[in-house]
DNA sequence: GTAATAGTAATTTTT
DNA sequence: TTACTATTAC
């Protein structure tokens, strides 16, 4: 063994040594939180390369893009870039999209094909609502579009899933829905994330020479955050596996938080049974959090019955007592909050970054930010309102997705009058008017009618002169910079030419934005323009990068570009997006019925739900090192009406021993009969 | 075809 | 409270 991979072994404890030299077959890590898991995740790859495996047989799953940077970070520290050369690490997204770009033709698409956005699904949804003369306005509560990719989840025909999860008469519907949902997505050219694993497995299946070349190239899978995987990522996964089964998963099922997305725990707590004769390593020393912390999550935790029975046992000493807040209303919470780390700062030298605020829903992330700002603490929201939802970033995005795919209808009808041009909601119904006139399966599509319509204006009666010379510029310009596109050197110089080329900054003048909003946006745009620029620099594939690439990354990475978690300042997130990190201060806020527990989920599904929402406040309490602050509002703003909340049953579940109480003095005065006048004076200043 | 206004609906969690 | 939609006037 090289003395490096010595000195790496030497750290471990000796169940973290076990699973980490496990090479052949497979293996479950059951690795309760702070339990070192990543640490062994980088070792045992360290020792699967030391005894000779090539780095391209090696494929490393994580959940997220953060975390498979985070594990390519770590493994070069630890052995050097070089000796990485071809290891796959990645999310099962990215993972999926690498076959699809192989193979995707294989099913009838095109390349490049478009992955689409939320918004852009629920358009799709819109006309086929439309034209089975279904309400629109029931989209969202129908919940459709989320039913459709929990069927594909669960890797359930449309038929199996609508028979088990919905009543008899609506089956029929779904089904339908779902048929015409994938023809409107062969037009466009175009999948949704959900396809990135479905169409994989579906081609493997289809074509088991592809597969024999993946299983042949790729010998040892790890999947990080086990817990949370579905069935179709199982599938997927299942099919490469087979019949080495040189297969390591890594999870907790007290940490599987994403039962909604399809995640079914059933899957790790039948892992054993998958996959005979697997080595199974328990992890349950903590090296994260006090004794005092783990006390109140194993506490927590205990009153979920159906789990794989661990303790976490803690090396750290007793620390200080949990802090619990009750504040009037949720502006003094955040007051509260923001003046306890201010002291922190102060008093305990920590930094802005050693801290975050965890929250159950994105919204409640507001309060936070105006209460620090007042006290100009430094801070950043995680995930919260996204760059890749300003508006003119999604109409950039669609430029480039029109260039590379002519085929998608929708980020054409976006951009088509962006910046205006005089083609406007008329003129664009009367062409769509024309085409789904046409037969479906022939019709040709938006951009190709544009074309035609150029060298014949009387293709469509009623257009006017001007909207059709319009056209004529508009598709030239397109078709001028598909081609500046495809033979350039340097993509992000192109990008840069055609956003000056666009005159966006008059378009934001014409909106009415102020002087400051059009830079902002147009620093925005810029920002774009650096992420490709970044992109160019930083392509470890042969081939140089392309537009494709450029947009796949940017719809799978749409959370989390380097900017997403900067140094140095106090982080607000949701629970969700705090699996797997760690802070020294943290603090769970708006513990209370109504918020945390959520209580749609608990209308529908009762105690499952419920263990879910507690591993999710397991997750929460797991994450703090040193300090854990809980905190809850009496009072709490919703629809801009103050409601008085309850406390969650989940104070009831800690040990009360464990617990320090740090008084509001405005709830000592609510004591008194005069609480509604009071929290409505406070939230009147 | 565009801009301004009034009226309404909404708050889980995300690759 | 805000954010988005539909209607109306220009």
């Amino acid at each position: 063994m090289s003395p490096l991979s010595m000195a790496n072994f030497k750290n471990l404890n000796p169940e973290q040594a076990r699973a980490a030299r496990h090479i052949e077959g497979p293996q479950l890590i059951l690795a309760g939180a702070g339990s070192g898991k990543t640490t062994v995740i980088t070792t045992r790859i360290a020792w699967l390369l030391h005894r000779g495996i090539a780095p391209t047989a090696i494929v490393a799953v994580t959940f997220t893009n953060k975390s498979a940077r985070e594990m390519k970070q770590r493994l070069s520290r630890m052995l050097g870039k070089k000796a990485l050369r071809g290891m796959v690490v990645s999310t099962f997204h990215s993972l999926g999209h690498r076959i699809l770009k192989q193979h995707i033709e294989t099913l009838g698409y095109r390349l490049p094909f478009s992955i689409l956005s939320p918004e852009d699904l629920h358009n799709v949804m819109v006309d086929i609502y439309r034209e089975l003369k279904l309400d629109i306005s029931q989209i969202r509560d129908d919940g459709v579009l989320f039913k459709i990719s929990l069927c594909k989840n669960s890797a359930l025909s449309p038929h199996d899933f609508a028979s088990q999860k919905m009543n008899l008469e609506s089956t029929d519907l779904f089904c339908a829905i779902y048929e015409r949902y994938h023809q409107s997505l062969k037009i466009l050219n175009a999948v949704d994330f959900d396809d990135l694993i479905l169409l994989p497995g579906k081609i493997f299946r289809q074509d088991p020479e592809i597969l024999e070349r993946y299983r042949h190239r790729w010998r040892f899978f790890m999947i990080d955050e086990y817990q949370d995987t579905n069935h179709s990522q199982y599938d997927f996964l299942n099919q490469m596996v087979c019949p080495r089964n040189n297969l390591c998963v890594v999870g907790d099922d007290d940490q599987s938080i994403y039962t909604w997305r399809g995640a079914d725990i059933n899957i790790i707590l039948g892992f054993e049974k998958d996959y005979p004769n697997a080595q199974v390593v328990r992890l349950e020393t903590n090296y994260r959090s006090t004794a005092t912390i783990l006390k109140a999550a194993n506490q927590v935790i205990a009153h979920n019955s159906q789990r794989m029975a661990k303790t976490l046992r803690s090396v750290s000493g007793i620390g200080d007592k949990i802090k619990a807040i009750a504040a009037a209303d949720e502006v003094r919470e955040a007051a509260l909050i923001a003046e306890q780390i201010r002291s922190l700062i102060n008093g305990r030298r920590l930094e802005p970054g050693d801290i975050a605020i965890l929250f159950r829903t994105n919204f409640q992330s507001r309060v936070f930010e105006q209460e620090l700002r007042n006290r100009n603490i430094p801070h950043h929201v995680v995930g919260g309102y996204r760059f890749f939802d300003r508006r003119e970033v999604r109409d950039m995005i669609a430029y480039l997705r029109v260039i590379a795919n002519p085929h998608d209808e929708l980020a054409l009808s976006r951009i088509i009058n962006r910046p205006r041009r005089g083609i406007g909601q008329g003129s664009l119904q009367k062409i769509m008017d024309y085409l789904l006139a046409q037969e479906s399966e022939s019709r040709p599509d938006l951009f190709s009618i544009m074309e035609l319509i150029v060298h014949e204006p009387g293709l469509i009666p009623g257009l006017r002169k001007e909207s059709i010379s319009a056209i004529y510029e508009f598709s030239e310009f397109i078709n001028e910079y598909r081609k500046r596109f495809s033979r350039a050197n340097r993509l992000s110089v192109v990008l840069a030419q055609m956003i000056s080329d666009l005159k966006f900054d008059l378009e934001f003048q014409r909106d009415g934005d102020n002087e400051n909003t059009a830079k902002a946006r147009m620093l925005n745009l810029g920002e774009l323009v650096n992420m490709l620029a970044y992109l160019e620099d930083n392509w470890e594939e042969n081939e140089p990068p392309d537009l494709f690439d450029f947009l796949a990354r940017l719809s799978m990475q749409a959370q989390d570009n380097d900017e997403e978690h900067p140094r140095g300042r106090v982080q607000l997130l949701t629970l969700h997006l705090s699996k797997g990190l760690e802070y020294p201060v943290v603090f769970l806020s708006g513990i209370e019925e109504g918020l945390f527990p959520a209580p749609r989920t608990l209308e529908e599904n009762g105690d499952l739900a419920l263990a879910e929402e507690r591993r999710l406040f397991y997750v929460g309490i797991t994450r703090a090192k040193q300090l854990l602050y809980l905190s809850r509002a009496a009072s709490r703003r919703k629809f801009g009406e103050h409601q008085i909340v309850e406390a969650s049953r989940f104070w009831d579940e800690l040990p009360q021993d464990c617990l320090e109480w740090i008084a509001d003095e405005t709830v000592e005065q609510n004591n008194n009969t005069r609480q509604n006048v009071l929290t409505d004076l406070l939230a009147a200043i």
